[in-house]
DNA sequence: CTACATGCAAATTGTTTGCATAGTT
DNA sequence: AACTATGCAAACAATTTGCATGTAG
C-alpha cells in the first residue's frame, strides 16, 4: 500500500477541497495503518494536528468514501481505509486486533436474503466476535491491538 | 411474548440479584417493546427511574444475556430482547425501522469463514443497511422508527 | 439489620461547533 | 484578495461514578 497520499490529495482537491498541512499528516498518518484505527491513533500520529480537525478530516474523507466507519460491539469505533473489494471484519475480544477476511459466496447469500425480505440493500457489515488465531493459542498475551 | 418480568424477575434473584421496583418497571418497558429499542425509550416509558438506574439495568441484563446491545452504523445504540434464535437486522436507512431475519445457511458458511481463518468464533453481528420494503415503496413517509 | 440498589449530581469520554486567525489557491 | 481550513476552547451528548439515602431479603 503506497503512501496513496498525492492520489487522494489530488481527488480532494478536484473536488473543491484544500490540499492542506494538516490534510496531508492525517492522510500520511492513514496510509501507514496497516488495521483499523482510531482518532486517537490518528491524534498521535499526527502531532500538531487537533483533535476537531482530525474528526473533520475523517467526516470528510467519509464523504468521499476513502475511509469507513466500523463501530465495534463494544461501542468503540474505528475507520479504516476503504478497499475496493469489499471484505468482513474479524475482532479478537482478548487484544482488540482487528482483521479481514471476505466471502463472495457469503456475500451473495446476504443479497439473497436482502430480496427475500423486499428489503432495497445498500450496504451491510458483518463482525465476527471471538479469540484470533495468536490469542486463542497463546491464552496470556496482553491486551494491545 | 408475555410480559416475562416475572420469569425474569426470578432469574435474576437466583443469581444473587434484587427484584427492585426500578428493575420491574425497566422490565416491564422492555418487555412492550416490539422492536430495538434505546435508553431514551426506557426511561420514557419508565418515568420515575433515574438514567444511571436504566443505565445499570441494561448492563446487569446484557451480562445475564437477555437484551443485547446493538451498535448502528449511524452511531446510535440500540438494545433488543435476546431470543433464543439467532438472527441479524435489516436496518432502514430511511425510518430507521429495524427488523430481522435469520438463515441457517448464512450461519453455516460464516462458521466455515472463522475456521479458515483460525479464529475461535464466540458470536457475530451482521446488519444490512438500505431501505425496507414500506419505505421503497412510498418515497416520502416521515422518519419514525 | 445488612448489603445491595437507587437517585442525583458531578465526572468522564467522545464528538461537534463558534470564532478569530493562519493558510491555500 | 477571497475564501477555506485550523486550532482552541466551549458546547454537547452519551455514559459512568461517588456518595448519602432508601429498601429488599
Amino acid at each position: 500500500m503506497p503512501p496513496a497520499t498525492d492520489e487522494t490529495l489530488a481527488r480532494l482537491e478536484g473536488l473543491g477541497h484544500r490540499a492542506t498541512g494538516s490534510r496531508r499528516a492525517v492522510l500520511d498518518a492513514i496510509s501507514l495503518k496497516h488495521a483499523p484505527f482510531t482518532v486517537e491513533d490518528i491524534c498521535e500520529a499526527a502531532p500538531g494536528v487537533g483533535r476537531a480537525t482530525v474528526f473533520r478530516t475523517m467526516k470528510l474523507l467519509q464523504d468521499l468514501e476513502l475511509v469507513c466507519r466500523l463501530p465495534l460491539g463494544d461501542g468503540g469505533v474505528r475507520y479504516e481505509v476503504s478497499r475496493s473489494e469489499h471484505h468482513h471484519h474479524l475482532i479478537c475480544s482478548r487484544c482488540g486486533a482487528v482483521t479481514e477476511f471476505s466471502d463472495p459466496e457469503l456475500d451473495a447469500l446476504i443479497v439473497t436474503n436482502a430480496r427475500r425480505e423486499a428489503f432495497r440493500l445498500d450496504s451491510h457489515s458483518l463482525e465476527l466476535y471471538g479469540l484470533c488465531a495468536a490469542c486463542s493459542a497463546a491464552p496470556n498475551a496482553l491486551r494491545n491491538p
